[in-house]
DNA sequence: ATAAACATATTGGTTACCCAATATATAGAT
DNA sequence: ATCTATATATTGGGTAACCAATATGTTTAT
């Protein structure tokens, strides 16, 4: 039992949870900007395995394109920030996300 | 402001939402039994939108294949049964999905 | 200077999800 | 019988998310 495993995991293989990606992303933005290893290893912590280089950069590229996000350099990081659009977007889907979901976190959430 | 407008919705266009799909089929299963159609109406209650008949009879035909639900017939309606995988697989994933995204349910979810 | 470590980024390939449009099959009504 | 409504299903085309492997910069340490 490393440190490694103390975190969540637990990735079920019934079906694949791909999907979100971008949304998670969006909503680690709101607590602090990061750069790409800090985003890597905090959506590790949610998920339970790091997204590899070649699925998260081409997801902030296109968040960037979309102005969702702007970029910031620091030395050899990069760090993302939230845009205004990216902001308000957000709010709005993790609204969205909280209904859709609702009856399921009834069940299985909010305890422990 | 049509019976329809009740529901959910309010899709967000920041990130597009997709994926769970299957999972959210296997969640409904575990309430009862449904026919494609149901499961299309309620998705549609969920998500705010009914999806596509090109996505969900293939992603259904996927979940069987996986032996994760069963059918049977009832004159025109294929009813999709939970097997027995199935209902211990959507179980893990709904911890794994509400340990996930715990934090951002305890921001956005419980109130109205 | 150069090696090691860190960070960003791309390449090539797969799968799940998404759509609009169309096709097939069954049941019920007239 | 045949028309209508219901339900299942496929076709063809697109995007986001996923991976392993590799490449490219940039800082820091020696």
């Amino acid at each position: 039992m490393t440190e490694k495993d103390e975190c969540c995991s637990n990735i079920p293989d019934c079906c694949d949870m791909r999907g979100l990606l971008s949304f998670s992303i969006l909503w680690l933005l709101t607590k602090r900007d990061m750069y790409g290893q800090e985003l890597a290893e905090e959506l590790g912590k949610m998920r339970g395995k790091r997204p590899n280089p070649g699925t998260l950069y081409p997801a902030l590229k296109e968040l960037e394109k979309r102005g969702l996000v702007e970029t910031r350099k620091e030395g050899r990081k990069k760090f993302y920030v939230l845009a205004e659009s990216g902001r308000t977007g957000v709010v709005e889907a993790c609204e969205y996300f909280c209904t859709v979901y609702a009856d399921i976190f009834r069940e299985y959430g909010a305890d422990e």
